[in-house]
DNA sequence: GTACAATATAGATGGTTATCTATATAGATG
DNA sequence: CATCTATATAGATAACCATCTATATTGTAC
């Protein structure tokens, strides 16, 4: 359980992978618009446009050209639900 | 602004300090009953501690014999409005 | 079918990270 | 003061990660 979260937690620790997902939702969605956008090569994006796909964040499919990429909202969901449900879990008394 | 919230992220990205940081919201404090909890030794809790702490996430008070760590809940809540954000971002219409 | 365009893979590399054991520090208590 | 208890630090290590260059793959278009 928390292997999955922080697994998730991970992929967004990086800032350009931050800045990848971001662009995507914004409606880039092929890989040759988003490298003119970040400070890395484009193996470098390859590489983590598969990590943030292998994690669940992401789905892509083949559109003519171009592959193209879509966040996966629900999960981002999912994430800020499981922040909300630590940040509001009840403190247990028993235990002094 | 990516780097600040990449950098909490990470921290979060290990499912280790996930259970710290539940546990110390849950009410356990210091860190000697924390060990027990975690398949961990105590010079590595002490490092995710400080991981934690230096994040911004928690902070630390000496009381008696001893150091009671507490979660800072405001940054859990802008870690949730900031995936929020991101997920709710506008498409923009006019880059294709 | 040659050439170009979009993307992925391979391999290398330097840096970071999580973990351990061993030791130090600092305070409390007998 | 000797000892115990809680915590931190030092140093080592193996694994992982982000990045690059170079190359491969796959499809389109002349």
């Amino acid at each position: 359980m928390y292997e999955k979260y922080a697994q998730l937690f991970k992929v967004l620790g990086d800032a350009n992978r931050l800045k990848i997902i971001e662009l995507l939702i914004k409606g880039e969605t092929c890989s040759c618009t988003l490298i003119d956008k970040l400070p890395i090569s484009q193996p470098t994006l390859s590489y983590h446009l598969k990590i943030i796909s292998e994690a669940g964040l992401a789905e892509s499919k083949k559109d003519g050209n171009w592959i193209k990429y879509y966040i996966k909202k629900d999960v981002l969901t999912e994430l800020k639900i499981f922040i909300e449900q630590i940040r509001d879990t009840e403190v247990e008394q028993c235990n002094l």
